[in-house]
DNA sequence: GATATTCCGTGCGCTGGCGTACATACAGTG
DNA sequence: CACTGTATGTACGCCAGCGCACGGAATATC
């Protein structure tokens, strides 16, 4: 009966309203995004007339479930969390966006509500697009809606294997993973992150999050104080994650690295 | 520590390769799957054309993580598990789809490969189609590519709904859950299903499934003996299940029923 | 510089589910 | 009928993580 899991409401702080403020760097910010990067120059340069550098606030929530989704986001520094809310009181991460990525991927699919909540996880920048006018680009450009559907599978891979890994892996194991992530869509080795908000993204309590962190500071992985988390041994926390890390970041770099073993047991007689 | 979950790895038997026979009602198996249903007169009978009527049975894999789609599956009768591998031989699914859906959703979004395993979880009627043959026709057919993309969405949703519900609830009410899910799916009242098979299906012990198959039973919810599972009581099962079961079916209808209460804390000042 | 708030550390009893092992019961095969 | 495999029942110790609660420390506020 784990049903009382952590009191608060996932919003940590911030309230709702437009917390995003132009950004500086609009022609320069669009780079930063991988899926707009690879477009073709032509496509490219149109679609960026559209697109609204905003920055992103920590905490701020961009979709909420069941809520028509009014942008797009092209996160370039920023990181957004998808989040499904279950009981209403209880949240657990199942996809994690960056400059890798996009956000608003129902509205790709047809839809125009989300069904989960999409939470700023990491301030920075972002370029945006009002729905409908999105929608018109998409119509457009082939290679954009290639892009966007390969992201979709990769997303929907990343959101199999996390279903998985929260289901059988330690906190511990989770933690570290969910480190790794956040710290290869960030630039710095340092990142704002409480315990408390962790346990939302881990959906664990809070001190469990603390018993892990101690595990992985007293191992000088990590270092942390008061919601600043340092990343110092990279290689360390990968030892100390669980696979899910690397099966997922190579999905990204469609690497597609197929372990021998299982390759040969299948068999290829058809 | 629960690092081996259940040993026999999680293909229950029956071979890999072509089990699927032909079936008999080609053309009257078509209706029974609501995506190909859906479809405008013209284009309908246009890909009935390319659709093989086959059979699926129990235990058969359709894909293996990472191998390359040959078919895609819309079932009939038949019930597909999509389930996600971890350490090499735990499992847990993910989704579930019957006649509402389709096996094959990587290469409508440009993917060739699967990142998880297609399991015949209920044997029963299917049309397939090559890989190749498909593409071109979603290519021609708008009407398929508009519904096959909703369904991807709707499977997202589901993918992401089944992870919280796989952390936070009870294998008891998962169990309930996920039997309504069959059920549903399935016209009988009836359907094979051992607890072993369960155990993969819900990511739990053998064991973890009698201890909660009884406590149904008990409340003559359900019946079963040496697999054979019978649905008894509908509403008391649904009572007994966590609130994901509505949730998720309230997707596929599209019924999207708002809570007021949520709605309400959403400020609408744009 | 006193106070409030946020963030982190610690402790304690509890329980759901795990790993393991063995016992029973039914079903098909010969 | 005996035999063998499959499916289910039962038991026991163990532990990760839970709910709860409080203490201490650092930062913000006035």
């Amino acid at each position: 009966m784990n049903e009382k899991l952590h009191n608060p409401p996932p919003a940590p702080r911030a309230g709702r309203p437009a917390a995003c403020s132009q950004g500086a760097g609009a022609r320069s910010a669009s780079i930063e995004n991988s899926l707009l990067a690879a477009l073709p120059r032509k496509e490219y340069s149109r679609l960026l007339g559209g697109l609204e550098p905003v920055t992103l606030s920590f905490g701020e929530v961009l979709y909420e479930p069941e809520e028509r989704i009014r942008h797009v986001y092209f996160p370039g520094s920023s990181l957004v969390s998808l989040l499904t809310l279950v009981d209403g009181h209880l949240a657990l991460e199942v996809g994690l966006i960056g400059r890798d990525g996009v956000v608003g991927v129902p509205l790709i699919l047809g839809h125009k509500e989300s069904s989960v909540r999409a939470l700023v996880q990491g301030a920075g920048t972002a370029l945006r697009m009002e729905a409908a006018q999105f929608l018109a680009e998409f119509k457009l450009s082939p290679s954009l809606r290639q892009e966007l559907y390969r992201y979709t599978h990769t997303l929907m891979a990343q959101i199999s294997q996390t279903a998985a890994c929260n289901r059988f892996h330690l906190v511990e194991e989770r933690l570290a993973r969910w480190l790794l992530m956040t710290h290869d869509r960030v630039k710095s080795d340092q990142f704002h992150m409480t315990h408390e908000f962790l346990g939302h993204m881990l959906g664990v309590r809070r001190v469990g999050v603390t018993k892990a962190a101690q595990v992985l500071q007293e191992r000088k992985l990590i270092r942390y104080s008061r919601g600043d988390i340092t990343v110092l041994d990279r290689g360390g926390l990968e030892t100390a994650a669980c696979q899910c890390y690397e099966v997922v970041r190579d999905m990204h770099d469609g690497v597609q690295s197929v372990p021998a073993a299982r390759k040969a047991e299948v068999s290829e007689a058809a």
